[in-house]
DNA sequence: AATGTTTTTATGTGCATACATAATAATATG
DNA sequence: CATATTATTATGTATGCACATAAAAACATT
């Protein structure tokens, strides 16, 4: 009745995102192939492609080559979080942006770096320790392992005015990492860096980047109190 | 000198990538054109501009019409979490899934919960609180609040056996939603149910669903202390 | 110099076609 | 009957072409 102005590939998608959630194709259930849909929208099947191409990426459709497309059964909900240099962060909520080295040192790390890092057990790592201020209250605690081997650049760099965390995101390529969001009690020395209760519950970040077989660093950020990383779903 | 073989856009991908990370094309570069790369790599412009599209989408390219593109000055780390149901994610590590009801009622929600919700102040929603365990310790808390208007078959599920966490997963569609992560402190009462010390940092996800301009659901979900979320990068 | 209009240009998208590929179904073979 | 072998089929991708669109740059006008 309709098959008017499904004609581009957000159209389409639009349509297939309302069946599904019409339940007129359920969960599980193989819908309609891609040579049929464009027939029935109007429109060319690599139009269709895009769009259901684009709608399994969000993981709401599964697809298989053969065995044809079917509405995910399990809707694994896809959240994309956008993690930015903590500089632009703090600046993008209006405040000011301050920073502070804690302390710069180069050594053997413990076990637990090392081990992730899959550096040699006595090999030295640059060490890194600052704090990052919004409107001149702590926002966040990095603590970070720098692997000189990789990035020889960051042993000359003081991280003084410049942080670790920005300056890597300039200059030190990377292919890819990991990250792992926890909670943390705040340390001894975490509230008093902080200024906040001992015990605090801290939201964590920690971070490992790769480039190609080789370790590039390791930071772990601790936020303060109250903060909250957002997304859409 | 080469010229072949980048026919086929992961190709073509790889080989941009491999420009980014080798500084060929620095931070904040405008790139060759679709057109001119299309010649150099001999292939069709729309192969290029499956390559870059994609590296657009994952944060390392910024791309404007006539303006060109350019490698990310400020490469926005995007992770994507997936965030499955709780019984999946427990039977995933192997461990045993278990589930218990605590409370389930018919109230009028704080405001704090309308507001974010978005319905009438005085209107009653129907809040369920459950606890799901891996291999019988507590492994998180589901706090929730559900918009029966919009999901009236909610309101004659007991939710005694099947987790609301589930049951909406597969029964109620929504168009959208936000999440929000953060570190809380264990109340008394989290304590006592999940038998951990008070204040200790737990992990926590906060969720609402909306279909159109109603909103579905809003859970709050509290992870036993040392809980992660991890990703790739 | 300030403002409005037109041109240019790089990306964005759609289409028709062709072939590649994976997974299934159908068939043949021991 | 179990096991290879061979279609079949739906998705995946490449190509050449056309046109749409946003934004910058060039130009014209006041």
């Amino acid at each position: 009745m309709n098959t008017a102005s499904f004609r581009n590939w957000q159209g389409v998608q639009d349509e297939v995102l309302r069946r599904i959630h019409a339940r007129e194709w359920p969960p599980g259930e193989l819908i309609p192939n891609e040579a049929d849909l464009a027939i029935e929208f109007g429109c060319a099947r690599s139009t269709v492609n895009r769009a259901l191409r684009s709608l399994a990426q969000s993981g709401l459709l599964d697809r298989k080559r053969k065995a044809g497309t079917r509405v995910a059964a399990q809707p694994v909900a896809k959240a994309t979080l956008d993690i930015a240099v903590i500089r632009h962060e703090v600046q993008e909520t209006g405040a000011k942006y301050g920073y502070q080295l804690i302390t710069r040192t180069t050594a053997v790390p413990p076990l637990s770096v090392s081990g992730a890092m899959k550096t040699m057990a006595g090999d030295k790592l640059l060490h890194v320790c600052a704090l990052h201020l919004a409107d001149d209250a702590a926002y966040a605690i990095e603590d970070r392992w720098i692997n000189t081997g990789v990035v020889p650049d960051a042993g000359v760099q003081s991280f003084e005015t410049l942080s670790a965390n920005e300056w890597l995101m300039q200059h030190a390529p990377y292919t890819h990492g990991e990250i792992a969001f926890s909670a943390t009690q705040a340390s001894q020395e975490d509230a008093e860096i902080m200024d906040i209760p001992r015990g605090s519950a801290l939201f964590t970040i920690d971070r490992l980047t790769w480039d190609a077989a080789a370790s590039v660093t390791k930071v772990r950020l601790l936020f303060t109190p109250g903060y909250q990383l957002r997304t859409g779903l």
